[in-house]
RNA sequence: GCCGGGGUAGCUCAGGGGUAGAGCAACGCACUCGUAAUGCGUAGGGCGCGGGUUCAAAUCCCGCCUCCGGCUCCA
């Protein structure tokens, strides 16, 4: 018998049955034999010396490609946990899968790992790798892999779980064996243990059993695996970059923000500078929104707790909700239980309701720069990305049901600009969809959930489905932005809400004179203002446009004498709106510019003798290697004027 | 909240039972300087907080606070 197999090229080669990827790797050549891991035979992923026994379109995985380090990392996960196993005898392991960049094992050990323990792991896998174990596939009935995994209690779990989908089919399981070492696994792995040329594990930390806080705490270790040596040092210098853009670094070497102790956990404090940046981005909001047809409202911090009952919050958010206070009580009555605000959407529904509305007044949008409190659990904060308190870009669009696919699509373009004017190039959106508990009817969903889709298609913008991810009140966008160095955050939301004008009998009147139910977007662009501050300095690695800089130009004297010509300049700058900051310490002119750049201000200015006599400057952009001399301070203004100028 | 690892001068970090150190920053003096660190000097610390052990605790033990990395969740 011969297999007919086709490759990526289209070319066709006869073999004999039984034929494997390295058979076909080799033939073609040495080198692609050598960088092989795996083989795809009609989609579906292979090990290298697994036989073919049909005709195929067949494509060799080679360890330079992202399938290829998929391959690499999973292998990398058995290793690691074949080396736990032998160092921790009745420790036990549950799942370990490749994942971007890396891979984990999640154990149940005696005691957590510790960096020793880590140490002596990665120790054992060196010499795991140095023996070159072949890893070989074998297939067992689920009655008979139970009983082989039967000390491994997670193991059987999942043989228990698998389907046709998982297993080889709904019989049987795939198993991998490398020396002693037997592992439930789909594959395929590396042809033996000693392909794995370069990792490093890097950390542990303790991971609930399938994530859930009811199971058992499992002990991960996470590493990650490359090609080449090189290519993990790559990759942990990427790592290394990636920290250097911290906000929370940045925030505090460039003196915008703080998390005193003393105020509490998630609760930021802004410095001079940072209240800068803050301002200038929601001056930029409120101006947008204006220019984009909202209103702007303003509501308190505190409301009774009555409200989020009408709202439903106190039942699905109460989680996240600050506790009740009791206010105006006395010895002889209650008090009145008020809570902090977790959300605005109930100020802007009152709003709505303070007065009867005509379907001429829709669609209404409500826009607030609103200040939240949310309960956050003390392990997720995480800087200005998650904080308990924060000011959101908030607003709420009350519309009839046939203008909502036309706002959608107004309010996409209006997310996108926004986004855009802050630097962010790429977007991706999920659609989420209705879940199993929800409110309104079926019908209403699915039209819902075809506007968004359609605004998202319409607006061009690539999207997922996250099926049954929506909230229960409605369908949702989430916007992801894809930053300088790759990383995607998410920034925007976009909720249809059904459930709020139900909750709290909104309506208006039709021209017909009849009252009809209006329906709710929630929306905020920016998010939050203290998160997208964190996003934006990581993107910008703390270097902002010049619009966005706390300090836009740093002008420098070069020797005392110059210092009144200096502070005049900074004046005609200051009242051109440059912020603007004249360096009068007693140091060299190459340490005040080194500080300027360190801490990236966009502009330097220096003036000496020169520039005093002929009313100039000398001018250095940051990014550029050498200044201009002599520059009319007029055309500077002008120009760092026009460097300055906000998007719009 | 849970599991690890941290918290020493404004910042980055040494020191790990005998009473606290460096670099940078700050301040002072000299230098008055033309595009990424001028030189010299000075000051600065209840070693996160509270208990305990000890003749003696930054150091060992217990509790708490807080930060970092994860799990879960999310703007």
């Amino acid at each position: 018998m011969t297999v007919l197999i086709t490759l990526p090229d289209g070319s066709e080669r006869k073999y004999d049955d039984g034929v494997t990827g390295f058979d076909i790797a080799s033939d073609i050549g040495p080198r692609l034999a050598k960088a092989a891991v795996a083989v795809t035979v009609d989609s579906v992923m292979y090990d290298l010396h697994r036989p073919i026994a049909s005709d195929a379109a067949v494509s060799i995985v080679t360890e330079n490609t992202e399938a290829g380090r998929h391959v690499m990392r999973h292998s990398a996960a058995h290793i690691m946990a074949q080396a736990v196993l032998e160092l921790f005898p009745g420790s036990t392991f549950a799942i370990g899968p490749a994942i971007e960049d890396g891979f984990y094992y999640d154990f149940s050990v005696d005691r957590p790992f510790t960096p020793d323990d880590i140490e002596a792991i990665e120790a054992k896998m060196l010499e795991i790798v140095a023996a070159d174990q072949p890893f070989e596939r074998g297939e067992l009935e689920i009655a008979d892999a139970i009983t082989q995994f039967a000390d491994h209690p997670f193991k059987v779990e999942i043989i228990r779980g698998v389907d046709a989908d998982e297993g080889v089919d709904d019989t049987t399981v795939s198993t991998y064996r490398n020396d002693g070492f037997l592992d439930l696994c789909r594959g395929p792995h590396l042809p033996s243990t000693g392909r794995l040329t370069a990792f490093k594990l890097l950390r542990s930390a303790g991971a609930y059993w399938r994530g859930d806080e009811n199971n058992p705490q499992l002990q991960r270790i996470y590493g990650t695996a490359w090609e080449s040596q090189k290519a993990l040092e790559e990759y942990l210098v990427r790592l290394e970059e990636a920290g250097k853009r911290d906000h929370r670094k940045l925030g505090a070497e460039l003196d915008l923000f703080s998390f005193p102790s003393e105020l509490g956990s998630g609760l930021a404090i802004w410095h001079p500078k940072g209240g800068i940046l803050k301002t200038v981005i929601e001056d930029y909001s409120r101006r947008t929104h204006r220019n984009g047809g909202y209103d702007y409202v303003v509501s308190p911090h505190i409301a009774k707790a009555d409200l989020w009952e009408t709202s439903g919050h106190a039942d699905f958010y109460a989680e996240n909700m600050y506790p009740q206070m009791e206010l105006d009580g006395s010895d002889d009555k209650d008090g009145q239980a008020y809570v902090v605000k977790p959300m605005n959407c109930p100020f802007h529904i009152l709003v709505y309701k303070s007065s009867i509305r005509s379907y001429r007044e829709l669609p209404m949008r409500l826009f607030e720069l609103g200040t939240v409190y949310r309960y956050e659990r003390s392990g997720v904060l995480h800087g200005l990305l998650r904080a308990r308190g924060f000011t959101q870009d908030d607003a709420h669009i009350f519309t009839t049901e046939a203008m909502l696919a036309d706002e959608l699509n107004t309010l996409l373009d209006f997310v996108l600009m926004v986004l855009r004017d802050f630097g962010f190039e790429e977007f991706e959106a999920d659609l989420s969809t209705r879940p199993e508990k929800f409110v309104g009817d079926v019908d209403a969903w699915g039209r819902a959930e075809a506007y968004l889709a359609a605004s998202l298609d319409k607006a061009g913008l690539d999207f997922q489905i996250a099926a049954g991810e929506g909230a229960f009140y409605g369908p949702k966008i989430d916007i992801h932005v894809k930053d300088a160095i790759g990383r995607r955050w998410q920034l925007s939301t976009i909720q249809v809400d059904f459930g709020q004008p139900e909750n709290f009998k909104l309506e208006y009147a039709t021209a017909e004179n009849t009252r009809e139910r209006p329906v709710m977007i929630h929306r905020a662009l920016l998010g939050s203002v203290e998160r997208f501050v964190g996003v934006l300095v990581e993107h910008h690695a703390g270097a902002f446009p010049m619009w966005l800089s706390p300090v836009q130009a740093t002008i420098i004297p070069v020797a005392d004498r110059h210092q009144g010509y200096a502070a005049s300049v900074g004046e005609q700058l200051n009242k051109a709106g440059i912020r603007v900051e004249v360096d009068t310490a007693d140091e060299t002119v190459g340490d005040k510019i080194r500080k300027a750049i360190t801490q990236k201000h966009p502009a330097v200015i220096v003036v000496g003798d020169n520039d005093v006599a002929a009313g100039t400057a000398g001018l250095r952009l940051r990014g550029d290697e050498h200044e201009e001399r002599g520059v009319a301070v007029d055309t500077v203004i002008t120009r760092l004027v026009e460097l300055a100028r906000p998007p719009r």
